[in-house]
DNA sequence: AACAATATTTAACAATAGTTAACGAGGAAT
DNA sequence: ATTCCTCGTTAACTATTGTTAAATATTGTT
């Protein structure tokens, strides 16, 4: 989840029309919405952010078709709840949005309350256990990305801005890889030698941080990148 | 996720043709069904049992209907992921069976394989939520690939992730070959002499790992790859 | 048996990661 | 304006992980 307690959507559609009326509609609804009329902007949009927390695409789009975006996200990021929207009804269409690890799949026309309950239905699975305004759950610790607060029973820590966004990006990566590559461009921008000493120092910091429970462990995946492990 | 590698579905529909068929479809496909005709079964069945993995509840039943079902389920198991089928796709009654929190609602008449493809997209996310991926056992030995630990009896080893990445192949075809070619073209990602080597190397390290167990042996099949047998 | 190909084992080496501390930019306090 | 403090970066050193090399052993073929 991210930082405000709105949810963040990345929605991508092409016709301008269906486009600004969600948009709206969902903001109306209380949530973010940031809109791109074509794939490759999704893509980018995506890839440099780390605070969304749900994907609406259009399955027919201009420069890159929907499912070609989900399986490009997919490889870096497997927990990011995925919808497709689509005009045909082909069945094959379905069965594709699925095996490519989308998580829903509507067919248009289609009403705004069903979009918006399976969206709740969606994203209910995921907030179980990220609580509603930017909360985590860490085994016994408690990480409020908000105020940058970690605590452990009585103690807690404050987190530099930094060691927040890790912190944060692994945890909606909880027990899931987060490749060294995706972690220096959505946090530092940029992947270069020098930018990955520097998170090195970051992951010994949260590990010490999140060294009074046994259960938590942040380990490593040589050559590849980090995961947080919360045994249960 | 229960002890055996099935799916263990709880199935109410009181169609006896539908209830029938979609319960041989599912075990077809290697999943574990248990059917029941009306909603009352169903809430005693759930009630006695601990494992089941998923439940699919038709809406219309009769003693009780899906929605109420799930309802009173949802008290108790914010986790069990609930598909609800239902022959009217009044719109009222979508929303409905998501308020109840159901993850997954399917109109009549529906493909099976789109049923399947919604089954898998809503376990996949169970899955991921609780990082339990992987637990193996060979003879004496258990192996969580996830935390990368071989335990024997007291002692645990924590593996390496290249170390753990070839034990769980040969885990997964334990007593079958899995040849140089598979396992170098997985693990390594290509298939040179080098390469080759290296794997040898690690061969060696899990057999050092593995031999307080007599019944378990890594073997070599001369030119063409490793088989992990397991004597019973 | 002699030979060639393949596999095992140990050790040296290279690449990646962990840890601690020094450094420097920028903001806040004096 | 100067000092102090915080935070992210860089540096230096150590540890771990994976690859390459080399010496030995095993297997299959002629």
């Amino acid at each position: 989840m991210n930082s405000s307690n709105k949810t963040k959507i990345l929605l991508a559609e092409d016709d301008p029309n269906l486009g600004i009326v969600l948009k709206e509609y969902l903001e109306l609804k209380g949530h973010d919405v940031t809109l791109c009329t074509d794939g490759e902007a999704c893509s980018i949009a995506y890839f440099e952010s780390t605070d969304f927390d749900l994907l609406i695409l259009d399955v027919m789009m201009p420069k890159k078709d929907g499912f070609t975006l989900a399986a490009e996200i997919r490889k870096t990021d497997k927990r990011i709840p995925i919808i497709f929207l689509t005009a045909k009804s082909m069945n094959k269409d379905i069965l594709k949005g699925f095996k490519v690890g989308g998580d829903d799949y509507m067919t248009k026309p289609f009403s705004m309350e069903e979009l918006q309950m399976r969206m709740n239905a969606v994203l209910r699975r995921v907030q179980i256990q990220t609580g509603t305004n930017g909360t985590y759950k860490i085994g016994e610790y408690e990480f409020e990305y908000d105020q940058q607060l970690l605590k452990y029973k009585e103690d807690q820590n404050k987190l530099t801005t930094k060691e927040a966004e890790l912190l944060k990006l692994l945890c909606s990566n909880l027990n899931q890889l987060v490749t060294r590559e995706t972690a220096l461009n959505k946090i530092w921008g940029e992947d270069d030698y020098f930018k990955g000493r520097s998170m090195d120092v970051f992951i010994a910091k949260i590990r010490k941080y999140l060294n009074n429970d046994p259960a938590v462990e942040l380990m490593n995946v040589h050559g590849t990148g980090f995961k947080l492990m919360v045994k249960s």
